[in-house]
RNA sequence: GGAGGGGUAGCAAAGCGGUCAAAUGCUCCUGACUGUAAAUCAGGCGACUUCGGUCUUCGGAGGUUCAAAUCCUCCCCCCUCCA
C-alpha cells in the first residue's frame, strides 16, 4: 500500500472538499483497506457520465487497496431524496428494485472492479429499524440544522411546504453510514448535507466520523443542468458507441472542456491548444473506449467522419423492405416508417425542406416515390431509413 | 375547522363573452451559416385536409348564450395563511 502522502495526492485530484482532510491523512496512515461508502438510487438505474465522475474516483480508492461498499438505496427510495427535488417519487415495487439494481450493477462494474466492490441494500437494515429507533435518531438533529441546509432553507424562506418526511431522508442516510461503519462516503456536491447528518450520527453512535468527499457535478449535453435522465440531457455508458461518440460531438466547446477536466486525467492547456472539433472528437474516442473498446472508438469516430464530412450515409439506418405498395406519396411514406410523429409535422418538414430522397430534396408532399428500387428517406440531419417494396 | 390563491399547449406564463388553435419567453423541430459547437438569422411547433376549410383542445361534469378558456352550478386536485 502506498504512503498516506502519495494516496492523498491521487484522492484529491478532481474533488472538491474533503472535510476534513486531516482526518483523511490519519485514516490513510493507519494503512488499513478504508471502507467506502456510496450510495445509489435504484429508481433510475441508466448509469450515465455524470455517476462517473464518482466511479472513476471509486476506481481509484480500490485501486489504492480500499474497499467499497455500493450501497443500493431501495429502501430510501420509497422517500425520494429532497435534494434538489420538489416532487416526491411513486414508492417501487420489490421487483423493480430487484431489476433496476441488477442493471445498476451491470453498469457500475463496467468501471468498479466487482471483486473489491461489496453491494449492500438498505432495506436489509432499515425495515427492521423501530419507531421507537426512528424517534430516537431524531432526536440527534435539531430543526434549525435541517433548515441549514440550502435548498430546505430557501423553500423555508420562500414559505414553500416541506414535508416531514424529507427531513428523515437525510436522517436516514445518515443512519446507513452508522450502520455501515463507513469511514469514508463519497457523492456529489449535492450531497455534502446529507453525508454531513451521517458524519453527526456516527459521533451519536460513538462511532469514528467518517470523511467526506464532494465531487463537483457534471452538467448535461445542455450544458447547464446537471445530467439526469429526467432532464433527458445524458449520456449513458450503455448506449451504443454511435451514440456516445455523436452526443459528445454535440455538446459545446465550453462544455467539453469541462467534461475534460472530470472525465480525463489530461492536461487542460494543451486541450485547448487543440483545434476544438478535434479535440473533441478526441474525448468522444476516449469516452466509447471507456465504455466500449478501442476498435468500437476508432469505427465510431469513422463513420462520424464519414457521415459528416463525406456525406456518407451511416452504417445501421433503419430498414424496411417489404412494402406491399410499389409506389406511395412522400407524406404516406414518411408517416409510414414513423420518422413523423403525424402528416401535419410531415407537410411542415417538406415545407421547410428538411425532408429528402435518395439525396434529392423533396419539394412536394404528393410526390409518388417508386419503391421498386431502394430508396434512403432521410428527415433533419440525423434521421434515416430505407425503403423498398417487397420483391 | 376557518380564510384566501390557483389548475391554460413540453415547461413557465398571459387571456377572463366573439377578432382564441389561444399573446409572450424557454425548450424543441426545420433551414441558412459552421466545426452535427456557440452565437446569429429565417421559418415552424394540436390533428385531418381536395389548402377553401373541417374537427378536437384551456382540471372534470353539466348549464346559460347565436357564441364560453372566459359567465353560472356541482365535483376533483394543488398551494398558502390562520387555528
Amino acid at each position: 500500500m502506498k504512503s498516506a502522502q502519495e494516496q492523498l495526492e491521487i484522492i484529491k485530484r478532481g474533488v472538491i472538499e474533503i472535510i476534513p482532510e486531516a482526518e483523511l491523512v490519519k485514516k490513510l496512515a493507519k494503512g488499513k483497506p478504508l471502507r467506502i461508502k456510496w450510495g445509489a438510487d435504484p429508481s433510475a438505474p441508466d448509469i450515465h457520465l455524470g455517476h462517473t465522475v464518482v466511479l472513476n474516483k471509486l476506481k481509484q480508492f480500490q485501486d489504492l487497496g480500499h474497499e467499497v461498499v455500493f450501497l443500493v438505496g431501495d429502501f430510501t427510495a420509497m422517500i425520494g431524496d429532497p435534494t434538489g427535488k420538489t416532487v416526491t417519487r411513486p414508492a417501487l415495487s420489490a421487483q423493480e428494485v430487484k431489476t433496476n439494481s441488477q442493471t445498476y450493477q451491470d453498469q457500475v462494474f463496467k468501471i468498479l472492479d466487482r471483486k473489491k466492490t461489496k453491494v449492500v441494500y438498505n432495506r436489509s437494515w432499515l425495515t427492521k429499524l423501530k419507531v421507537e429507533d426512528l424517534i430516537k435518531l431524531a432526536g440527534n438533529y435539531t430543526v434549525a440544522r435541517m433548515l441549514e441546509r440550502d435548498d430546505f432553507h430557501k423553500r423555508y424562506k420562500a414559505e414553500q411546504p416541506i414535508s416531514i418526511h424529507e427531513f428523515l431522508y437525510p436522517l436516514i442516510q445518515g443512519y446507513d453510514s452508522v450502520h455501515l461503519k463507513a469511514d469514508i462516503e463519497i457523492g456529489g456536491t449535492d450531497q455534502k448535507f446529507n453525508m454531513l447528518v451521517g458524519r453527526t450520527l456516527q459521533k451519536e453512535f460513538e462511532q469514528e466520523p467518517q470523511i467526506i468527499i464532494t465531487l463537483p457535478l457534471l452538467e448535461g449535453t445542455d450544458g447547464v443542468q446537471k445530467m439526469s435522465k429526467s432532464l433527458n440531457n445524458y449520456i449513458g455508458v450503455t448506449e451504443p458507441a454511435k451514440e456516445i461518440f455523436g452526443k459528445v460531438m454535440s455538446i459545446s466547446d465550453e462544455l467539453m472542456l469541462r467534461y475534460y477536466e472530470l472525465l480525463t486525467d489530461l492536461n487542460l492547456d494543451e486541450v485547448k491548444a487543440m483545434h476544438p472539433m478535434e479535440a473533441k472528437k478526441k474525448i468522444a474516442g476516449l469516452l466509447v473506449a471507456r465504455f466500449h473498446d478501442d476498435k468500437k472508438a476508432q469505427a465510431a469516430r469513422q463513420e462520424f467522419e464519414g457521415m459528416f464530412k463525406q456525406g456518407k450515409l451511416p452504417d445501421n439506418i433503419p430498414k424496411k423492405l417489404d412494402f406491399v405498395e410499389k409506389e406511395l406519396t412522400v407524406l404516406a411514406l414518411l408517416s409510414r416508417v414513423e420518422l413523423v410523429s403525424s402528416k401535419s409535422e410531415g407537410r411542415r418538414l417538406i415545407k421547410q425542406g428538411g425532408v429528402s430522397i435518395d439525396g434529392e430534396i423533396v419539394t412536394d408532399e404528393a410526390m409518388m416515390v417508386d419503391l421498386n428500387e431502394q430508396r434512403t428517406i432521410k428527415v433533419g440531419k440525423l434521421k434515416f431509413y430505407q425503403v423498398k417494396a417487397k420483391a
